[in-house]
DNA sequence: AGTATACAAGAACAGGTGTTCGGTGTCAAG
DNA sequence: CTTGACACCGAACACCTGTTCTTGTATACT
């Protein structure tokens, strides 16, 4: 059943909420919405407001100062609307650049040190899986080829503990040389596949493979 | 001249602001701090509060309700602090997906086609350049690998009217080719430079290539 | 003409909220 | 012992802010 479309005044309260929201980090109040879209009165911006809750496009907290908030469907309708801190923290990784990494020595884990200087903002909706224990590593080198990675590319990596096949991971053989492949358990051995179609997998015994963390993600910026 | 630290108290105060604002999408009141941090006086939260301006972590509007807001400094010390929805906007892009990249096949671009539950959302730290006029396309198909670019891949293109040497670009080569690879003019023709060092460049005369477009970045996500 | 609904408005009020005042206690320095 | 700085506190106050009340106008319907 459809609705009734929004008034004037009230697309303006919502409009208003928006970029007062975005430019003070606060709601505005009762009085400072009837200043902004010319409503002299406090109770023509309370029935107005209480018209937009009823539609589903305002949330009211009630006897606090302040207390409105938008909701996903207004967002819907208004694009690019306020979040809270918690959506932006959720949305927008900040992975720490944990060090390099070179084909043919152990990665070089930086431990526990986060330079937010040097951080990878990366968006969470781009990375499938899980986004707890992320890290980053430039690649040094062209030696990642095989792996369809450029010196320069960042890799973000995910401490795991278990393996599956298909994953991408940086796998250390015999505590020596670090590789980026598709990797797979085939019983007596380990296939470790090249991201490159054209080249040739390697094949080595379990116990001379570590996996020292998970490919999530990709990322190559352009200079 | 090194600050006293910040009393636990003060610290207190800065977490809790910092919380609630996530949680409920405005700053406290003098009296939520104040019970949220064991403190029974108003003019004792008031007091800290004068403190921590001075000392840069906080800003306060007078006499408005709700009238803080915790500075850049304080989200240094904090981390992930709250930021107004404009930090927000500006920094998550959300691009569109707008079609797909094979090579040997013109771009097919949909136009105006803007549909966020396909859009692409990056960083706006993580792009070097501008970054407006960004689209998305997904690369199909194996043929891209001298680029570097892996079916599957996203690249994030933007439409430009000039190319510097060096930048990567969607070519069409006599409106029947598209490759991604670094354009150099030199002068009677073009030079186009895989990504992948071991191949060799091509060359075209400046007439057979059209610039559809300049890579700003690639994306390859783990399924 | 009467009724119902939507929208509007001024005024008043209750309670929320920030600021100020006067005071106390602790600690370090002189 | 005195003084000053810092931290704390209750109370009072001024003002901010949200809610309610009463009234009015316009429109549609019976």
């Amino acid at each position: 059943m459809s609705e009734k479309p929004l008034s004037e005044r009230q697309q303006n309260i919502l409009e208003f909420i928006n970029e007062y929201v975005a430019e003070n980090g606060r709601p505005p109040t009762i009085r400072e919405i009837g200043a902004a879209c010319n409503i002299s009165s406090t109770s023509v911006v309370n029935y107005n407001l209480t018209r937009l809750k009823e539609k589903g496009l305002l949330e009211r907290d009630a006897e606090v100062s302040r207390g409105l908030r938008l909701t996903e469907k207004a967002r819907a309708v208004y694009g690019g609307l306020w979040q809270t801190a918690n959506d932006v923290m959720t949305n927008l990784l900040r992975i720490p650049m944990a060090g390099n990494i070179v084909a043919g020595e152990p990665i070089d884990v930086i431990e526990d040190a986060y330079d937010y200087d040097d951080a990878v903002e990366v968006s969470a909706s781009m990375i499938n899986g899980r986004t707890d224990d992320l890290y980053a590593l430039r690649v040094s080198g062209d030696s990642m080829i095989d792996a369809m990675v450029n010196d320069g590319d960042i890799v973000i990596m995910r401490s795991v503990h278990e393996i599956r096949d298909g994953d991408m991971v940086a796998a250390l053989i015999d505590d020596d040389t670090t590789t980026l492949k598709y990797i797979y358990n085939e019983g007596s051995q380990i296939r470790l596949q090249p991201a490159n179609p054209t080249m040739e997998p390697i094949y080595v015994e379990p116990e001379r493979v570590q996996v020292q963390g998970k490919v999530m993600m990709i990322v190559r910026q352009m200079p």
